[in-house]
RNA sequence: GGUAGCCUGUUCC
């Protein structure tokens, strides 16, 4: 019965859980229990389309007829509740998992201190982060990824003293650190208009053999952006193209609509025109500000014709 | 003994 879980699993993955649901009753009223990832992807479905009550059912079942539940469904869950900003729930199923003999590994961690940051505050995070390095034994390495959390959110509360704190404790472990601690730290010095700082701490990342993605590229074009730097933007952009980097669809977003606010729309065009010869196809609202911006200077025809464009792509 | 699918961090809005 590999085919029916896997039709489980895709009807998950495509949102369709009342049918996921049924197959799954179906083929346990037929006395076949579909195995136990199958049953997390049900959990994750009903979690993210934000049915925690479908979710809290299947749990249930799972605990009292199995297939019992491990930490990625546990995780899953906690993460359901944290995504609707329950955090009271979210902890107290995070501090019931011993009971069911159920040991939380980083990942529940990390869940649990990114919705702390986000939905409560940085301090509960860090409070949390204290509790959990207690719990076992001394001298536990921080995870690299709950490091990068806890940084992005210093970041962005204006504490650069406590997030640098975290990069160099990072560095210190002589964990490697990965492109998204790079990211987050360039962010941050962009949060503080320090724009060198973030150059040099590409640099630095280039050096230690870490390649820039999109991400990395959309911070540095964000900034530019919004100081109204456009020419900056689209070098940043060009650069990266030939550092072999692919945009995605944010980065010619961002450069676009700046330019039509600011009345370029010959340059907003042709980088249009450049994305779509990578087959970059933008969204709706790209679409409307180059069509706003010709209107905005008279150019109907112009306008029209990037909208005969827009059907055709 | 080998093998598969599920859960965590960064950029625009």
């Amino acid at each position: 019965c590999r085919e029916c879980e896997t039709m489980i699993r895709d009807f998950c993955l495509e949102g369709k859980l009342d049918a996921a649901l049924w197959l799954r009753n179906k083929l346990i009223a037929n006395g076949y229990i579909p195995d136990l990832v199958t049953h997390n992807h049900l959990v994750n479905g009903f979690c993210k389309a934000g049915h925690l009550e479908k979710a809290d059912f299947l749990v249930r079942e799972m605990l009292d007829h199995g297939p019992f539940p491990n930490c990625v469904t546990f995780n899953t869950f906690i993460k359901g509740y944290c995504l609707k900003g329950d955090m009271k729930k979210a902890l107290s199923l995070f501090w019931s998992m011993p009971e069911h003999s159920i040991r939380p590994n980083k990942i529940t961690y990390n869940i649990l201190l990114h919705a702390l940051c986000k939905n409560g505050s940085v301090e509960d995070a860090r409070n949390f982060l204290e509790e959990i390095l207690d719990d076992g034994c001394e001298k536990k390495p921080v995870d690299i990824i709950a490091s990068t959390i806890m940084m992005d959110y210093c970041f962005k509360n204006g504490d650069t003293v406590e997030a640098l704190q975290y990069w160099m404790k990072m560095s210190r472990q002589g964990r490697r650190t990965d492109v998204v601690a790079y990211n987050v730290l360039i962010h941050g010095f962009c949060l503080s208009h320090d724009v060198k700082l973030g150059f040099s701490v590409f640099g630095q990342m280039l050096k230690s053999g870490i390649l820039p993605d999109a991400c990395t590229c959309n911070t540095f074009v964000s900034h530019f952006c919004k100081i109204g730097r456009f020419d900056e933007a689209w070098n940043i952009l060009v650069s990266m193209l030939s550092m072999g980097v692919a945009p995605d669809w944010i980065t010619p977003k961002m450069i676009i609509e700046g330019l039509c606010v600011h009345g370029d729309v010959v340059k907003a065009n042709e980088l249009l025109h450049l994305m779509l010869e990578s087959s970059i196809v933008p969204e709706p609202r790209v679409w409307n500000a180059l069509i706003h911006g010709y209107g905005k200077c008279g150019e109907v025809d112009a306008a029209l014709w990037i909208k005969d464009l827009m059907v055709n792509s």
